[in-house]
This record gives C-alpha cells, sequence and structure tokens, in this order.
DNA sequence: CTGTTAGCGCCTTCAG
DNA sequence: CTGAAGGCGCTAACAG
C-alpha cells in the first residue's frame, strides 16, 4: 500500500505539503494541490488512520454508545447517526453496552478510553456520575441523547409532555377510564423516561379528576401485548403507543412519534459542530415530537362509556 | 491521561516491559507483571489505540459492512457480531453502504482502506470482482454473510433450499395452489438471495407439476403487505415467510428461521479464528435454517381446494 | 527475564 | 508557499 512519500516523490514535492494538499490544512498553490491529489488518487494512497491520529490528534472517528442495537429504536437512531457522519468522512465506532456491569466497566473505563474516538454520542443510557464524569475527562465532544445530564450535552424528549399529550388526546375524545400500560417505574429512577412518560399521564388524569390505572409491562412486544390482554375486554378499545416504530403505521396505531432517526442526525450534528469549534452546550436540547392520529383512537361510544 | 512510561516509572520498569505485561506478548516475571498491572491500574492507563496500532500492525477492531442498520435483519446480525467481539476486546468499526455508488464508492476506496481494522465481516453486501478485490487487497481476513463469494471466506444460506423447504412445507399440507411473493427477480442476478428462494419455490412446484404462481414484492412491510393484499381471498388462506424476525413469533406466522443472530455470531468467530492464524477458508460455510411451524400454515380443507 | 533502540506513517512547527 | 526535522505513544527486535 502506498504511503505518503510515494505520493510526495510521485508528486515531486514533500512529505509535507502531501499532508498539507491532502487535509486541506495549511496552505498549498493550486498547481501543487491538483499534482498533489492526482498523485495520490493514481496511487490510490489513503491516509493510515493510526499514523494520521497519532500525530494530528484527530481520529476521523465518532463512538456511538447503545444498550441494544437488535432494538428498532435505537438501529434507527443509528442508521441517522450514520448518515450524517458518513457525509462528513467520519468512521462510527459501536459500543454495545448490555446490562452486565462487568461489560459495562470494560467499555467506560477501557474501549472508550482508546483515544480512538474525537466524540461520544450515547443512546438512551443512563449513566451515574462517575461515568459521566470519565466521559468528560475523555477530553472530546459527548452528546447524549436521552434523559437530562447537567454534566453533558443532552439532547432530551420532554417526556413528561409526551405522557401528557397522549392522555390528553384520549381524554379529548371523551375517555375517562383509561390504562397505562409500561414500565414498572418502582424500580426506576424518577427521571427515567418511563417514569416521566407516567408521570405525565397521572398528572393528566389527575387534572381531570379521573383515575389512573396501571398495568406493568416491559419494552418488549411479549411484555406490552400481555399487558394489553389482561387490560382490555374484547370490545377493541382505543389504544395509543409511544414512539413511532415503522410498524405503527401498519397497523394503524395512533402514536407520538419521536423521529428516531431525526435524532439521530441532531447529535451527530451536534457532535460535529462541537469537533468545529462550537461551545459545548451543557444541558438539554429539546427533541420534538407529534401525535400522529392513525385511527386506533376514536371517540368514546356510549356503549362503553 | 497517563502515558506508557508514566507506569513503566510507577512500577520501576522500562516502557518494552510494561508493553510486555499489559499486551501478553512476551516474557515477563510474574512479580514484575503484577507490579505493572497495579501501576496502570492506579493511573487508569489504557493503550492508545493509535500508538499500538501504528507500532505493532492490529488495530483491535472490526470492520463491519451493511446496506441497512435499521432492519431487523442486519441489525439483529449486527448485535451477534457485537457479542462476539466485545469478549474478545474487539472495537466494531460500522460501514453503512447505502445504494449510492458514490458513497459506496467511498466505503470501499476510502474508509475500509484507512487501515483502522484488523478484518471485514460483510453482511448481505453483493459485490463485483472489483470490490471484492479491493477487500482482499486490505490483506485482512474478509467474512462475508451472503451469497457465496469465491474470492472470500463466505457464510451461505442455501436459499434455494430454503424456497423448497417452504414450498414443500405447503405441498405437503395438501396445497396445490400456492403463490410467490418476493422481490421481482428480472432486476437481481440469478445468484441473489431473492432470484435462489425463488428458484426453490419454482423448482418444487415443477416437481408435482402445479404452476408457479408470482406476485412481486419488494422487502418492506408495505411492499409485502400490498402483495399479499392484492393475492389472498378474503379467507385467510395459509401464510409462510422467511426470516425468523421476531414479529413471526407474535403473528403466529410458520416461517423459515435463518438465526440471524447467530450468523452474527459465527461470523465474528471466523473472522476472529483468521486473525488467530487459522487458514481462510474461501468459498463456503453453511448456515442453518429451519422451518418453524407456528401455525399460519394448515392443511387444505375441503371448501377451498 | 529485562532494557535499549529503532522505527511504525504521518503531522506540524520552524525556517527559508 | 514549501521543505526539513522532530516527535505523536507504543512495539519489536536485539542485546545483555
Amino acid at each position: 500500500m502506498a504511503g505518503i512519500d510515494d505520493v510526495a516523490r510521485a508528486a515531486g514535492v514533500s512529505t509535507a505539503t502531501v499532508s498539507r494538499a491532502l487535509s486541506g490544512r495549511g496552505p498549498v498553490s493550486t498547481a501543487t494541490r491538483d499534482r498533489v491529489l492526482a498523485a495520490a488518487d493514481r496511487l490510490g494512497y489513503v491516509v493510515s488512520a493510526a499514523a494520521s491520529s497519532l500525530a494530528s490528534g484527530r481520529a476521523r472517528a465518532v463512538g456511538v454508545v447503545v444498550p441494544f442495537l437488535d432494538r428498532w429504536f435505537f438501529s434507527t437512531v443509528l442508521a441517522g447517526i450514520s448518515d450524517a457522519l458518513v457525509r462528513e468522512g467520519y468512521d462510527i465506532t459501536l459500543y454495545s453496552v448490555s446490562a452486565d456491569p462487568a461489560e459495562r466497566r470494560r467499555v467506560f473505563d477501557d474501549h472508550l478510553r482508546r483515544r480512538r474516538i474525537d466524540a461520544v454520542i450515547t443512546i438512551a443510557i443512563e449513566m451515574d456520575a462517575t461515568e459521566s464524569a470519565l466521559l468528560r475527562t475523555l477530553g472530546v465532544p459527548v452528546v447524549s441523547i436521552g434523559g437530562p445530564n447537567p454534566l453533558l450535552t443532552t439532547l432530551t424528549v420532554d417526556d413528561r409532555a409526551v405522557g401528557r399529550l397522549a392522555t390528553e388526546h384520549l381524554i379529548a375524545l371523551g375517555h375517562r377510564r383509561v390504562t397505562h400500560i409500561g414500565a414498572d417505574t418502582t424500580t426506576d429512577a424518577a427521571s427515567s423516561v418511563p417514569a416521566l412518560r407516567r408521570r405525565g399521564f397521572v398528572e393528566t388524569m389527575d387534572a381531570i379528576g379521573a383515575a389512573p390505572v396501571f398495568e406493568p409491562a416491559d419494552f418488549t412486544i411479549e411484555g406490552g401485548s400481555a399487558a394489553a390482554t389482561r387490560t382490555l375486554s374484547g370490545d377493541a378499545p382505543p389504544i395509543i403507543g409511544v414512539d413511532g416504530h415503522e410498524l405503527g403505521r401498519w397497523f394503524g396505531l395512533t402514536t407520538v412519534d419521536q423521529f428516531a432517526r431525526g435524532q439521530g442526525e441532531r447529535a451527530a450534528e451536534a457532535a460535529l459542530a462541537e469537533l468545529d469549534g462550537a461551545d459545548p452546550a451543557p444541558g438539554l436540547g429539546t427533541l420534538p415530537f407529534e401525535l400522529v392520529d392513525r385511527g386506533s383512537t376514536g371517540p368514546v361510544d356510549a356503549a362503553r362509556r
């Protein structure tokens, strides 16, 4: 494989000039630049990531940390990140952290600290203070999609408002008996996504003096469906979901879409902006969401009320 | 961030010894090793990927090339790869190549050639001879999940046999009028996954002298569902799918499962084996598949025959 | 078993 | 605008 001095020789310039011409950093006359580019192209020269990174301190890669790869939301956000990053010539290094604490430590204490990445994006990773601080010590921009974190630049959906929006939609249709199917929040932090959604639900129910009902379920198809079966009588009551899953459209499920792919793009852009010198914006950026009425919810009918 | 000579100083040894103790390559007495490990731990030392990679030629990362991130099959295979790789301390670098030829070239000609990865795994990427050759010139193990490729180590599902298996299942139940819903293979290579499945279908139908019927559809929910709607009369005929999608279970869809996650694990293990010096096995390894009867198919009934 | 010594391939001052 | 030269942080012979 051709190295930088092959190119330098072929173009009749020094390696310094090749480096400048190819990276665009530092002055090079148009004529020389063209010669260098032509030579590099002819030789099929591609800069070595390791050498370039070691010498420059820039890795041209962004780390993405996810709790799951094979769940719709995460892979969709990841696709958005990938889109935005590839455009700018960055590679993506993937860190999947499972529930296993030992593995999690290895990712935070070892993998992420190998100086392989210029920035980090975390997706729905709930971190304690130690972990957040550790990310900070990486000395690179960190953008987190998920619960607000005062230590990091954060992109957050107002999950409480999401919970309210979904509930209000049903209330507006005349419903009063509304059941919340969601994570059993007794084990979650009060600031977790499920807890906040639930809180929005409760607030809205309280506001109209209706009694909130809960049916615990995990974030799986089986869990959700089992809970729905337990709750719902046979007469197909209105259902509203939260997320914008592609299948929601297919089922005609009314939902609060939160534009997963767009979240990824925004996170990537925020990370790139900080890399370009933009001020880090610790605290929260706000992510859009929107009620999408696809027909699974309708006005209450006399028979059921 | 602590460097290797901080550790060397703290442990009272040379950097060479630190390197040896930490990497496990080369002899180190147990006593010194312990001292080094303790010092490294105390200082929170993590080797710089760039420096180590430059000096050793090993990057401790594997590249994974996928056509889509946000489709069930690919993210599931990816999860399998991730599992197997993280265990061994490897990072994953992700390359998503869309249909855009310019972007595809950039991935093959630039990103993949940055010497950032010790091995490449491709998932369902159909490559022409140029691209395959290019991967070969990387000088690293390449494992491809997908159509057999004589130039690369390949893990392949016998898609023709899958087509036959699914069709035979229906035939065995007494059905004779069977419609194939799948990609319009006039545009695909004869060796593509959809073409092979279809061929298996045709062969089986031919064998019993039944007329194969086709309904074109792309690999999307909408496409498949539209095709099914066009074909199927209202009386809920038997349906069989191919893939093992998690939702198949939920729908009670009989399917030919191909264990996506396991495919990823096997690919990762094959790549690691080659990295450990195992002979590359150009040509094909064979991937398992299995009929899973979940009830969406049943014997033909008199009324419909 | 351990230390010394060259680089790995590129970037980036510093001169010119 | 361009070239020379010294590292970036680590590894891999090679001695000892």
